[in-house]
RNA sequence: GGGCGCUUAGCUCAGUUGGUUCAGAGCACCUCGUUUACACCGAGGGGGUCGGGGGUUCGAAUCCCUCAGCGCCCA
């Protein structure tokens, strides 16, 4: 292979991809193995990768490509989601740009157009996530409006609609006036605005009083049915059984009594717009009232608003307000905060409106999922979400799932007349027929007569289905593919859909599956930038995934991202940790290149570079046990980083220094074999973090690789490891690290050899001797405990090192240093045995914390002695 | 308004049941180095009264109370 000084990734990247595919390494099928399912959360089908995707699905690929590499038979199901309301107003904005108005166009002309953009823009997505490296069954893409998809969403409307769950209802629903569609109570974000209280005056009828009513929204006074007061309170009693004139209308309207009104509130004196506010249309329910809409789908005001018709409802407030002054009805206006909800969408203020809306009842529904979470049988990481996540679930609401569109599943019921009953819900118009056949008794009916709700069903009710419908498991429960897959291991997604979207997967999961559709949720955070905002296409502060990963690699991208992002913690994202990713990448390269650039002579290792391999066994191991901890728990930051710190601080800067032969001489065969092996060790490692330069090098590691792929490679089993010897190199490093660090405070030079006199034959692993000589430029080593020389003496543990060093030493120098250091000593050795002295410590604590306090004190103890002695001999 | 969570080095975060390894990691920063894999580098180093106050305990970053600031969810 060439050797470059740095990794060409691009070419890589690419030429791996390919072979991956060719070789359908990803590819999945039922057997004998154990499966380890992960679903892709569906992007929505017209979009492009972002931020957030690109952490989401890393995450998803370092799972999956981990569990690969265990010997699960691993799967990971690609898909896009048709979003529904996202694309309509999608191509609505695209039509209108050219000209064309939805109005204008028929429901099938319309979804001509939607499948068009879809088919266009369709495929971008899932292409970028090849390029990070996602290693997606890609046989089994599928898209939440596909057949397959798009039946077992209609079997489960019909099949909750005969359970009695979904029903069709007249309710107060979430309008979002800009995209002309319900929304759900998910969907509406509430926002605290300053607006403004307006007191309004209604004159009794008949008198020459006024009561005066509160209220944020003047405009919807036409709509008003009523004046409420308590029936406790003293102010109005003269006024029961009157009625009052609304100002503008000049329409009488009576005054009630109900315990709502809140005597303390405002004037105490409420206005009813049962058609405008949920309360309202609770008293209104009470008191028999009508219901009067002033609004337009649009949120104009319609024939109600009087002169105020087809103004939108801002505009109407100002206006209204300023006819109310002119005829001295306004009697004053305050600041307010309140809260006003908007459309998650659209942004659009969102209008509370009667309307008649599917929807389907969440009660039982939610408690086999509610449990499930609760008793970890699905598990939320991190488990801080199961507070909210309850708290949901306790206090669900029917999920109106019906949507004024025509991009998603058109509701499969059928009318046959006027009435609110006149319908019937079935898989299609002939089952419909029959039905309605039936229902009416009316042998006579045709197709003609029926006519199908034009709305469509919200998107989520299609993506709930996901981990089953994947697998045709709605329509085919019990398939070969379901009962292999299903349930999946994990599903990464973010907090903001936990409701959403999470939630609702576990009810669907236990209603139609009876079982949990994953083990575990793991929650990811939010991409931000560096100010802490939110990434988003409107502020243009989001880096393309797409240019970063040519700047700075795939896997360096993937490795940025990961290191600083535990779960459910927001990741402030900062290109630097990409090339923190990119220099990791290229480290590891050039080590590789190190090992290819020796000549090789038959033989055993040296001594030293026996000692870095017997180290090097164990210390993998041990890292291992580490990294395979951290995976349990899903932290894979943690894992990553231990994986990091284990390549560049370890392997290169301890081991392969270790087993370095002298510029210019060969490697022993046997050492290079070694390390080979442990570098291929090492590409397995990181391969589920970095799938691109981990099989360029395993690749070119050893032989018979032809064919085959290191995603298929044996992830390290959990072995025990030594930890006399790690402890013995770590000593080892410390001595080094004390002569480095002479070396570096007293400017002595790299290449000027040193010698060492070691205090005994106890303090320092003997077998080590070569490594310390190797890596501390040593020229000699020798047991003396003579140290009254001129020289520099350091600590590695409790022992004393001492090294010569004629010219170099500055003596007054060195002693204060010491005095420095054993000031510090006795301080340390004051407070141990002040400890030791209290008798309630020794008698409380455990034996293992009292004795290590004493060692503590001996070991003190003895460091003051050396000291004090050094001081006297320089002295 | 109700509920939940957070506050540890300049930044991002670890810190399991209070006690060996408890004040840590990575990045950033400083010093030195044109060494023979890598300057996308090496060796070494500095930096925190663990948000404030109080309490429990022989002992608190860790448990309790309280105050302040921040964030999320719900209405």
């Amino acid at each position: 292979m060439s050797i470059r000084a740095n990794y060409d990734y691009i070419k890589s990247q690419e030429k791996w991809y390919q072979y991956w595919l060719d070789k359908k390494v990803f590819a999945s099928t039922p057997d004998e193995r154990k499966a380890y399912t992960i679903v892709i959360p569906p992007p929505n089908v017209t979009g492009v990768l972002h931020m957030g995707h690109m952490l989401n699905n890393t995450l998803q690929d370092v799972l999956i490509r981990k569990a690969r590499m265990q010997g699960y038979n691993a799967c990971w199901v690609p898909g896009t989601d048709h979003a529904s309301i996202a694309t309509e107003a999608k191509v609505v904005a695209k039509l209108k740009a050219e000209g064309i108005d939805k109005a204008d166009l028929s429901r099938e002309e319309f979804l001509g157009h939607a499948w068009e953009w879809t088919h266009k823009h369709g495929g971008i997505i899932l292409e970028q996530l090849k390029k990070l490296g996602a290693s997606c069954d890609w046989d089994r893409t599928a898209f939440t409006l596909d057949e397959v998809r798009s039946e077992s969403v209609i079997q489960v409307f019909v099949d909750l609609f005969k359970k009695g769950k979904v029903y069709r209802g007249y309710r107060m629903v979430n309008w979002d006036p800009d995209a002309k569609t319900t929304v759900s109570d998910e969907e509406v974000i509430h926002k605290d605005v300053n607006g403004k209280l307006y007191y309004l005056k209604y004159k009794v009828e008949g008198e020459e009083e006024y009561v005066t009513v509160a209220t944020v929204r003047p405009e919807t006074i036409f709509g008003d049915v009523a004046v409420c007061i308590n029936p406790n309170d003293e102010r109005f009693k003269h006024l029961k059984g009157k009625k009052v004139i609304i100002p503008i209308a000049n329409r009488a309207i009576p005054i009630l009594e109900d315990d709502y009104v809140d005597i303390e509130f405002g004037t105490g004196c409420l206005k009813i717009t049962p058609a405008h506010d949920v309360n309202d249309k609770a008293i209104g329910e009470r008191h028999k009232l009508d219901i009067i809409d002033v609004l337009n789908d649009d949120g104009t005001l319609n024939s109600y608003g009087l002169q105020f018709e087809g103004l939108d409802r801002f505009k109407a407030r100002k206006e209204v307000v300023k006819e109310l002054e002119a005829i001295s009805s306004l009697d004053k206006t305050e600041d307010y905060q309140n809260s006003v909800g908007t459309s998650e969408r659209t942004g659009a203020v969102i209008e509370p409106r009667l309307s008649v809306q599917w929807f389907l009842d969440m009660k039982e529904l939610a408690d086999p999922a509610l449990k499930s979470v609760m008793e970890d049988e699905v598990k939320l990481i991190p488990s801080k979400f199961k507070n909210t996540y309850r708290h949901w679930m306790e206090n669900v609401h029917d999920w109106c799932i019906s949507r004024q569109l025509w991009w998603g599943h058109q509701i499969p019921a059928w009318y046959y007349g006027q009435g609110m009953e006149d319908f019937v819900v079935a898989k299609n118009e002939q089952e419909a027929l029959a039905m309605a056949k039936e229902k009416t008794g009316n042998e006579n009916l045709s197709i003609s007569d029926l006519r199908q709700d034009a709305d469509v069903l919200d998107t989520w009710f299609s993506s709930w289905l996901w981990p089953l419908s994947v697998f045709d498991g709605i329509r085919n429960p019990k398939n070969e593919d379901v009962s292999y897959y299903y349930p999946t291991k994990d599903i990464i997604t973010a907090p903001e859909i936990l409701f959403f979207w999470v939630a609702r997967m576990i009810m669907a999961g236990y209603e139609y599956a009876d079982e949990k559709p994953f083990s575990n949720v793991y929650l990811t955070g939010i991409v931000r930038d560096k100010q802490g905002r939110k990434m988003s296409k409107q502020l243009g502060n989001s880096p393309d995934p797409v240019k970063l990963m040519e700047k700075y690699s795939t896997d360096g991208v993937r490795v940025g991202m990961l290191l600083t992002s535990p779960a459910g913690n927001d990741l402030p994202f900062d290109e630097e940790l990409c090339a923190q990713g990119r220099n990791f990448s290229n480290k590891i390269w050039n080590a590789f290149r190190l090992t290819q650039g020796w000549e090789v002579i038959d033989g055993k290792p040296n001594s030293s570079a026996q000692a870095s391999i017997e180290w090097m066994e164990e210390k993998f191991n041990s890292v291992i046990a580490e990294v395979e901890k951290s995976f349990e728990q899903y932290r894979l930051s943690e894992a990553l980083m231990t994986i990091y710190k284990f390549i560049w601080d370890d392997f290169c800067s301890w081991y392969l220094e270790g087993v370095k032969p002298a510029y210019g001489s060969p490697i022993e065969k046997e050492t290079l074999e070694k390390t080979l092996e442990f570098f291929e060790k090492i590409t397995v490692l990181i391969h589920p973090f970095m799938p691109f330069i981990s099989e360029e090098l395993w690749q070119n590691i050893g032989d018979n690789k032809e064919g085959k792929t290191i995603c298929n490679a044996a992830w390290p089993e959990l072995n025990s490891f030594n930890s006399e010897t790690l402890k013995n190199f770590e000593q080892a490093q410390s001595i080094i690290s004390g002569i480095r660090n002479i070396r570096a405070s007293k400017n002595i030079p790299q290449k000027e050899k040193l010698s060492l006199n070691i205090p005994s034959q106890d303090s320092y692993p003997t077998s080590l001797k070569d490594l310390i000589m190797n890596l501390g430029n040593l020229e000699s080593m020798e047991i003396n405990e003579e140290k009254d020389g001129i020289g520099f003496t350091f600590l590695a543990g409790p022992f004393e090192f001492f090294v010569p060093a004629g010219d170099n030493v500055n003596v007054e120098e060195e002693i204060a240093k010491l005095q420095k250091d054993l000031e510090y000593q006795k301080g340390f050795f004051n407070s141990v045995n002040k400890k030791l002295a209290n008798e309630r410590f020794v008698n409380n604590a455990p034996d293992a914390v009292v004795n290590a306090e004493k060692q503590k004190r001996e070991d003190a103890e003895s460091k003051i002695k050396v000291l004090e002695e050094r001081i006297a001999a320089l002295s």
